[in-house]
DNA sequence: ACGACGCTTCGTCGGGGGGTGAAGCGTCGC
DNA sequence: GCGACGCTTCACCCCCCGACGAAGCGTCGT
């Protein structure tokens, strides 16, 4: 078997391909958090896990009781990025959990899904922020603005990354991630322009959901992000 | 099946994988000839092919009674040489072909294999090429170099593009494409740097199998490319 | 020390997908 | 116009892979 269908096959399973898709972000998620997002039992999610740690796919990190696993690199999630940007039979399969999880979510503390990728672009339309190596840097009238909405930029820059792209699974696009991405997420949190749901399931997932206020909606329509 | 699921389980397989591998470098190739280098029957290639193009990965040119299948688009190539660059269980699979095809061959006319990477990295680190917007750029003192090798600049520059990367499957890095290395190649031929061999086998990558002479291997080393 | 919990391994089963051979269809060459 | 040829479709078979249940192992909480 060859190197490219092996890799593929591995990617090809969809069980397995939504627990890379889950861990696409970066985020460490546990093979039990795993086996539920592909919908699957624990034996078949530790089979499916073996797998792709030996194909050098994901790696693991035993921590108590819990192994977490991660992708192995860099490679691993630019592969998986470029096979989503591919047409798939032309048709985008639906999203299996529901168009709220896709609106608005939680990814690494930012915002990402349909708003945190119009969020993006609107910062780069309206020069708040600017490419730099590695990512991006505000303008200074984006500090500006950014300072209106109540973003901590103090905060923002401890980080140890200020602003980079991130790819978002659902929308396939790149959303901000990075200090600035946490903090904007934090300040937008606390104008009640998007809130976190009372009773947060118990699926990861679920866990991770934003709704958009009615008001949040219209500031950020002002702020030109598509509803 | 998600997006990712159905485009990597189209990619998964053995057989398919290996037909796309030797379309990656944008040759069309017809049915029968992707089925000897899949090594299965028609009727199987045939299947094969109909699900690499209703997933949108390959395009179909009707030709006669041949027809002709490249992929579908730069997506397509910039995914599969995402994966190409995968581990895949942190073992190089072997090459079926043999050493000396990875070593020096054709591709769209031009050097391809170790070689062929070899003299992409030689030329740049000489200063012959620079990057340039879409590919590359000859400088002054390359162009002296390469006319002194025999290279015809001028039928280099009349092909749609001059010089750009093309990814060489067995290296998994670019050598140089176009028309530039066209003639690169051609000069090197007319040198007996490199020769094609006697009896061009029927087997369609055998027929693209160039051989280095003994005063090849020397001049090339003195260019500073790798044996 | 005991049970609860997370995860893995083992054994078993079932379904789907890839393979071949035979047949059918359209195109090329004599 | 006839066979040769390239390719596709059809029918069929078989193997492999992924799912689950039960059991085992190690860790955490009390």
């Amino acid at each position: 078997m060859t190197s490219l269908a092996a890799s593929a096959a591995l990617i090809g399973d969809p069980a397995r391909a939504a627990m890379l898709q889950a861990l696409l972000p970066g985020e460490a998620l546990t093979a039990g958090e795993l086996a539920r997002v592909a919908g699957i039992g624990a034996p078949a999610a530790s089979a499916h896990l073996k797998a792709l740690t030996e194909g050098g796919l994901v790696g693991v990190h035993a921590q108590g009781r819990h192994r977490y696993h991660r992708l192995a690199g860099e490679e691993v999630a630019t592969a998986l990025e470029a096979l989503l940007a591919l047409p798939a039979g032309g048709i985008r399969a639906p999203w299996p959990h529901g168009d709220a999880l896709r609106r608005a979510r939680l990814c690494w503390g930012h915002l990402a899904g349909q708003l945190g990728v119009g969020l993006h672009g609107a910062m780069a339309a309206q020069g708040w922020i600017a490419p730099a190596p590695g990512g991006w840097q505000a303008t200074p009238s984006g500090e500006a603005a950014l300072r209106d909405l109540g973003v901590d930029l103090g905060a923002a820059r401890a980080a140890p990354r200020f602003a980079c792209d991130c790819m978002d699974w659902s929308e396939r696009r790149p959303h901000l991630a990075g200090g600035l991405a946490r903090e904007v997420t934090a300040a937008l949190l606390r104008r009640k322009w998007l809130v976190r749901p009372e009773a947060a399931s118990e699926r990861p997932l679920r866990r991770r959901l934003l709704l958009c206020t009615p008001e949040g909606a219209r500031q950020l329509q002002g702020l030109g992000i598509a509803a």
